[in-house]
DNA sequence: TGTAATGTTTACCAAACGGTCAAATTATTG
DNA sequence: CAATAATTTGACCGTTTGGTAAACATTACA
């Protein structure tokens, strides 16, 4: 008898591992596309290939599962900006963060909507993420940007503003995809937008964060 | 008895008028917290202080109520965007265009929320109005910012990727909110952060868009 | 191979939800 | 002041949804 819920024996089985995984990429599906509330556990166990008290074997609640692939998801996310690098130069850097989001943007669209879903409607499942790691990860490349700032390596702004920026400007591709698509028209919204995108963005901020009178 | 949804008499009553703007007004409230899917009939009753049957005396549906407010919402939205004068200054037209989007942003958050959540589930309601209207009016003013990138008053650069680039950045500051709250922290996250966005983001731009070696 | 742990399924439940109905109440107007 | 139209309410209904119970099947391992 199999009471508790894959977790009595401390180690995971291989197919717990298998399924798990399973379920966490048919959630991001589901969620990204209807938002937490808006998903349901049955399209879920659908789109995973399985009954729903079978998923519900793996996570006992629909708000498990959320947690875990949300925090999966926000780990990954993060990445482009730990790569920023501090010795490296500070336009090339800039110049490859937002490429490596913009990338991201084109190929994880589901993780961005996930993700802005979640930060709309109040981010109450991981708050604590946002004010600890994510808060302390931005602190530390905001520094790195003020240096390049004193140094006088790039234009004085607000570091923190910066990057702000650089997330809303990269994601919004993904996330108001519909509309970039509407306003581009059928003609111009092929996948050549993420090219046009990356040389406007990177036109905008290399003439924007040069220092003007050099 | 009066069978007929509010509608039998061709003129619209003061009661309606009253109470229409009252559950809109609590719709938006729900509907910019939880998204659509996320918010009940219920709720928005409760918050516009009226019986769950009253309420779908004016409106017939929830999806009625929705796109009743989106509507009404999308319209006012794109005021500022109208407002870009052709014969204005290019530099002064785009600040202040910045300015008004960011004032939107901080005077009506739920308004901008509503809308991304609506444009995050892809748009259903709204695909036509995308397409049309909206896409007409940024063709129109991409065409004057192309026009004076001709003329030499500012640099180069694809107008549409420009527009959405400010959408996002302004936007950015009511829809993810609470990410810049938590990254800000509480000391610098006060009302303040919008009046350093304008800075940074009109620095950013002035400096991006002016013309490199004039 | 037997047996205990793990995994899967069918049937089901209670709450929440969108929406209806008919009766009761209030506003408008001839 | 009638009488008619507009508004409001409480009770109710069918469906969807998150989640459970218990029987059944499969896998792993001594």
């Amino acid at each position: 008898m199999a009471i508790p819920r894959a977790a009595k024996t401390q180690r995971r089985t291989r197919i717990q591992e298998e399924k798990e995984e399973l379920i966490l990429e048919a959630a991001l599906e589901v969620f990204s596309q209807n938002g937490f509330k808006g998903a349901t556990i049955d399209q879920i166990a659908d789109v995973a290939g399985m009954s729903k008290p079978n998923l519900l074997y793996y996570f006992r609640t629909k708000e498990a599962i959320h947690k875990a692939l949300i925090q999966r998801v926000l780990d990954t996310w993060l990445d482009p900006l730990r790569e920023f690098n501090a010795d490296g130069n500070p336009e090339a850097e800039i110049r490859s963060y937002i490429r490596r989001k913009l990338e991201m943007a084109r190929d994880y669209p589901r993780e961005s909507r996930l993700f802005a879903n979640e930060v709309l409607r109040g981010a109450p499942l991981i708050e604590d993420e946002l004010k600890g790691p994510l808060k302390q990860l931005v602190d530390e490349k905001a520094e790195v940007i003020r240096s390049w700032a004193k140094a006088g390596k790039i234009a004085k702004c607000d570091p923190y503003h910066l990057i702000f920026s650089i997330w809303a400007t990269t994601q919004h591709y993904a996330d108001f995809d519909v509309q970039v698509r509407a306003v581009l028209g059928q003609e111009k919204a092929g996948e050549g937008r993420f090219e046009d995108a990356a040389r406007f963005l990177e036109g905008l901020y290399m003439g924007g964060l040069s220092i003007p009178n050099k």
